[in-house]
DNA sequence: TCCGCGTGCTGAACCGATTCAACAATCTTC
DNA sequence: GAAGATTGTTGAATCGGTTCAGCACGCGGA
């Protein structure tokens, strides 16, 4: 009878005989094997394995020739049962459906998984589901000792189990965000100055009807894309109206569907911002499909500069952001917090435009008042 | 004198300021706690946690309402110290410049941790650089008792650590691919039905000036598909030269340079069949770049259907392979293997083909004899 | 009444490392 | 030449679980 419903941990049933006679790990040689061998106290050869310094030279050198001999490998279950670490960070996804196949998250893991193993530490990927963190499973991977720490991606400001990271206990780093939900360390790409570079050209290329396609307002990088739109267009003479700005959720269906709402109400846009390459590609997707010519018609501007972004037709116009490196920067900052770190962590990293083929000078140099549309 | 280069235990030394007084764990409660507060010995908790039928369902229910009331959470590190299993898992992928970020791998890679988070495992990633392999890191992961088994991503028959996994002590599973190199268990897409129902399809279009953009010839799955293309234009009728073939290395680049190469030689071919969906954007980019017309002039399908290839322009014809459920059911394999599973896995998946907008009639339905070219 | 057996629980060994207190041997220092 | 400091090593406790052998108890059968 099985009356074990409930997700049992690692459990096996025990009491039935002929079963479960999985993969057996040969018994491995140990620090008592190599103590023994060498003639010494295993207090001595974990001190040779930790480089401590009060161990002579003599016998570093001869417990180490050991330990090749046997090819000794230190368990690292027991290493980081009674020492303070694991070596372990956690990577936290967002619960979108096709987060691991964005590239936008791949290269920041990328960028965090080159930095982690160079510096000994191994990656653990967890995506957070509404379930997840409803049982409290983020803290779970510290109180069971999976990680030392964990680093955010694709975090906003709805996300209220930010308020759980304690800085002390529970060391955690958003990347390439900063949501005000919580006062968390960050490191992230310059999104302001990139947004001032692509309005500046867009406006030397003569566009003032310029629509925005951007994420959701709780995404502080979406935010500051938006102000500095704003700012920007009031500058240069443009009244902003609502309708020229529309969310494109970060996808591509997201981008074409702001980018069919703006279009409604405003046929004369030249050209689009958007808050991604995706959504830049999903409305350049669009703008195919009515016939316009992306860049003659209308330009279009993405933002990240995926690797992909030079081979879609005609190839993107688009923001640079150094997203490997906020990876390894991010995993070097939340290294140094585990490890006691007391100052904040604020990091930016700066963005350039790439300029590619779907922008182009606007049809006609518009100049000064613009009548609102409707 | 910095002679505490050791870290400190999770005790407070109030002794010596200014040192690695990083992240303390706060003494968490552990099984004796939860033993004495319920006046029962550990060895009765442990067998509670593991649904030990042994136990009496009273007693069963009183500790766990006590380890309810202390927020008990088990140490994984001490509980796969003494068990046999870490329940984790590696993922590894190749090494390629941009692997994380290439939303093949991250499909499989999403399939994946669905189905092992389910089952209440973890994934660790890992990437196989030369180091690492020379290393025999790949090792390490097992006889460190870091992971119970490994997912083998981007494999191919040059890579001759495949061998190294013998199936009873390092479990491994090659995800979406077949080397011959080792013999290994796996779980793949039906690459032969695909590329069967490819050819049937442009065939009846009416082509027969069939380019392939493959990729290596080390990679089974290339292979599978060259072969179904040899069979298939031979049937009809179309004789078969080495400059219709070209290597794409699976990348956008490739992929266009295999195109440029093949049109080169054959200025007429009338359609391309690709190894993956990059190349075919690859090709499309270049065909675009070129002034032709896809599919007025030429057809492009590829293989993935990642959700990308729907946002290009044109949109992608391409085979949809189930990437997901491959990760899915590779995790579901690997796990039994571990536990005990002696028969071979050898399973395929079905695929499909996704006509969108990069296919179409062949200009003039040719027939017959085709004079090689050059 | 005695034996054997199944049930429910316990004590203690064990997994494989780290680290502290203690100590012997050698080196200073006066 | 004795006291004190330094250097190098060790035994034992500890981290927090799992598991096995064994014990107490109640019960049915001979």
């Amino acid at each position: 009878m099985r009356q074990a419903d409930e997700p049992n941990p690692p459990v096996r049933a025990d009491a039935d005989p002929a079963e479960d006679v999985g993969f057996r790990p040969k018994r491995a040689v140990n620090l008592r094997d190599v103590a023994s061998a060498a003639s010494v106290s295993v207090a001595t050869v974990s001190m040779v394995l930790n480089n401590n310094p009060r161990i002579s030279r003599a016998t570093h050198t001869r417990v180490q020739r050991v330990m090749e001999k046997l090819g000794y490998q230190p368990n690292r279950l027991a290493q980081s049962l009674s020492s303070k670490y694991t070596n372990v960070l956690a990577v936290f996804l967002p619960d979108l459906r096709h987060a691991f196949a964005d590239a936008y998250f791949g290269e920041l893991i990328s960028g965090i998984c080159d930095r982690a193993n160079r510096l000994g530490y191994k990656i653990m990927l967890e995506q957070a589901k509404p379930a997840f963190i409803k049982e409290r499973k983020h803290l779970e991977l510290f109180d069971r000792r999976f990680v030392d720490g964990i680093l955010l991606l694709g975090t906003h400001d709805l996300h209220e189990h930010l308020k759980d990271f304690d800085p002390t206990t529970y060391p955690a780093l958003v990347v390439d965000n900063n949501p005000v939900v919580a006062d968390l360390d960050y490191v992230m790409c310059d999104y302001e100055s990139g947004a001032v570079q692509v309005l500046n050209y867009l406006i030397q290329l003569g566009h003032r009807k310029i629509g925005l396609i951007t994420g959701a307002a709780e995404i502080s990088t979406a935010r500051t894309v938006r102000k500095v739109y704003e700012s920007k267009l009031n500058q240069a003479g443009v009244e902003i109206i609502d309708t020229m700005i529309a969310d494109g959720k970060f996808t591509e269906e997201g981008g074409a569907d702001a980018c069919r709402q703006i279009l409604h109400h405003h046929p004369d846009m030249s050209a689009f911002m958007a808050g991604n390459d995706k959504m830049a590609i999903g409305a350049m997707h669009l703008l195919h499909r009515m016939g316009k010519d992306v860049p003659k018609d209308i330009s279009v501007i993405g933002f990240d500069d995926l690797h992909h972004a030079a081979f879609v037709n005609p190839s993107l116009t688009t923001v640079h952001l150094p997203l490997d490196q906020v990876g390894a920067m991010a995993t070097d900052r939340l290294i140094e917090r585990i490890h006691g770190r007391r100052e904040p962590v604020r990091e930016l990293l700066s963005t350039h435009l790439v300029v590619r083929d779907s922008t182009a000078m606007a049809r006609n140099s518009v100049r000064g008042e613009s009548e609102s549309a409707d």
